[in-house]
DNA sequence: TATTGTTATACTCTATAACTATA
DNA sequence: TATAGTTATAGAGTATAACAATA
């Protein structure tokens, strides 16, 4: 139970993590409907980008019910950016993968998402190693 | 149009920041469904406990439609946690508080909310001033 | 029997548009 | 007329439970 109180410099570092998170999600959100996406969308479709998945690995990467991705990809898939595949060593599954067309979707909204790169480049580059590193450390 | 590359230090920055959206996204949730609340409600409640707000002043800080905050203070009315006021200044407005078991449930939940608090624990306090700075000037 | 994906259902959050009561 | 809050509606994401196909 770490209900100690907390010195004011973590009470602050807290806050402005808050500030990022809020910074970051508009961004991301915004980003995202530049491509007529909503964030879960654009989520998936990232994460198709780098490698084909079954629908249940979506599941665990979202953190969410497998039932939840069958809608997510039938938008997807609606709209031409995914597509779903057998997969030869197990016919249960299905494996989702971007189409050429979410290929493209993926890069460009990849291009746009420039969170913290803006901001970032006010830093000197010792200070974003610094920042890097204590980030590190921080998230063990 | 900021797309030029980044340096591979800057790109490692963004993805720890992403890393440290999606864990304080997890934890927030997790501390706002302890309470049996969602993240919106929880996040209504906690700004409410500072002091009572319009709705229309609730909707601002979510950044989102005023009609949307009628339903999730509707919904905390339901439980007793909160309770619309009339505004004597402004008959038109209605100001929404947190009641008295509101009000204790926010505290429990500002409580439990330790995110970055453990984490932190692991950096010096020169530490945490540095990344505290980093921040700062992140975020401008 | 266990697992994969889906369907059905219900709830919350969201935006849009139309409405009401005040100002 | 303009503003504050609400209602009505529709779409998206979420969890739960039950189901078909396959392992």
């Amino acid at each position: 139970m770490p209900s100690r109180r907390a010195d004011p410099v973590t009470v602050e570092v807290v806050e402005l993590i808050g500030d990022v998170v809020a910074r970051y999600h508009m961004e991301y959100e915004e980003a995202a409907a530049r491509h007529q996406l909503t964030g879960a969308q654009a989520k998936v479709l990232t994460l198709l980008s780098l490698e084909p998945l079954p629908m249940r690995r979506i599941a665990q990467k979202l953190r969410c019910e497998p039932s939840n991705v069958t809608g997510i990809i039938d938008r997807l898939e609606t709209r031409g950016l995914v597509e779903r595949r057998p997969d030869p060593a197990d016919r249960r599954v299905k494996l989702a993968a971007p189409t050429e067309e979410g290929a493209e979707t993926a890069e460009r909204l990849r291009e746009s998402l420039d969170f913290a790169r803006e901001p970032l480049a006010g830093l000197t580059s010792e200070e974003r190693t610094a920042l890097r590193d204590l980030l590190r450390r921080m998230l063990g």
